[in-house]
DNA sequence: CCGGTAAACGAACGGTATTCGTTTATTGTT
DNA sequence: AACAATAAACGAATACCGTTCGTTTACCGG
């Protein structure tokens, strides 16, 4: 096929198509993603550079998607905003969490929403040598939560007998909107805390 | 090569130049480990069943050499022993991290950490609903702290000025040691919140 | 009208994980 | 001691994967 009269792909389409592929569950790749678009792997290349580039898009794509306009406000709204956002990231993409795990963020807009949680931060009062250590447990909480709302019966997976795990495992999955109360508990904690190491500093 | 008068391979062995392998930064894989082991990558499939069983059996044997024995005592010295087993994992080993998270956890071994992890929180009177939410939030913040520690400048890749970022990642480097007060004192925090929430449950 | 750009394809390359059949050393049994 | 079964290595083959490159051809600006 040449050059079609009307392009058949755009950066656009193959972010929103690779999330939807990530989210089905299929093992995520660049084949994969041609075939769900009804097209070639080495289209793609003539709009995107390739594996990793698509998944920085993808990050790129929901962050614009989740969090369309900068946090403002003081330095707690911007906390328990920039987590619950987050959460709701990761709880309705868990399947992404694997694909951009430990991937560098390069993404001028993702970069900027860490950024002036990072200023707020600082601004605060925090200590600066703190402050990415803090911004490293905001997101690692709102990763767990999110896995553990999203996905609570495939983490673990006993075959032996177990204590308490096993029981609990088969009992968490109608317990989705427990876990919403126990998340909003803990970042109440957590701000809290927060709240205190900043007293302590002045 | 026949079989050989003496065993090339084991699953130890296996499984130490995994480890090995991944914390070089090397891409692992199945074929770049059996070159390590100087071995062809189908000799490997006599003692291991893929790639997955592997990386398992990395989980299984660094779960085994950074908890050696089953944590004792309160539940609190339970839950910062854990804590604190997970982070020097994590801060050792920090390029194991993408490969064991999002997959099942089957090896007897870590479950039954995470196992009497969980009993423990039941015991101390923790709902049976919130104690998955706890663990994972335990097992976040251990990786989260262990990557920071570890990697700090690799997470975020500014191509963009940035207002306070930029700053503190090249500040960071040098403050491993501050990394592990951070680590305590959040520790701390996290137990703390963790005692007041059982009070409020009596 | 015509030349350059750009978007698709198809073919190919090197790499990966995995399977299967083979050789042969070791072990256990008669 | 002879022999079968087991097991550990290899080599070849398979079916992918991500990526590159050359080719075709539609579109757009001068």
């Amino acid at each position: 096929m040449p050059r079609p009269r009307v392009n058949l792909l755009s950066v656009d389409l193959i972010a929103d198509a690779a999330i939807d592929l990530a989210d089905s569950g299929d093992t995520f790749g660049v084949n994969a993603l041609a075939r769900k678009l009804g097209v070639t792997p080495s289209s793609l290349y003539n709009h995107v550079d390739g594996k990793d580039a698509i998944i920085e898009l993808m990050r790129s794509r929901l962050g614009a998607r989740y969090f369309p306009e900068p946090m403002t406000g003081e330095w707690d709204e911007i906390v328990t905003g920039t987590v619950r956002g987050l959460r709701h990231l990761y709880a309705d993409h868990p399947l992404i969490v694997p694909l951009i795990v430990g991937k560098t963020i390069t993404d001028p807009g993702v970069i900027g929403s860490y950024d002036r949680l990072a200023t707020a931060l600082v601004d605060a009062g925090v200590p600066d040598d703190e402050v990415l250590a803090i911004v490293a447990i905001v997101d690692a909480y709102a990763i767990g939560f999110g896995l553990d709302l999203a996905s609570p019966d495939e983490i673990w997976q006993p075959t032996v007998p177990t204590a308490t795990l096993g029981r609990l495992i088969t009992d968490a999955a109608h317990g989705a909107e427990r876990s919403d109360a126990a998340f909003e508990i803990g970042l109440e904690m957590l701000v809290a805390s927060l709240r205190l190491r900043l007293q302590s500093r002045r």
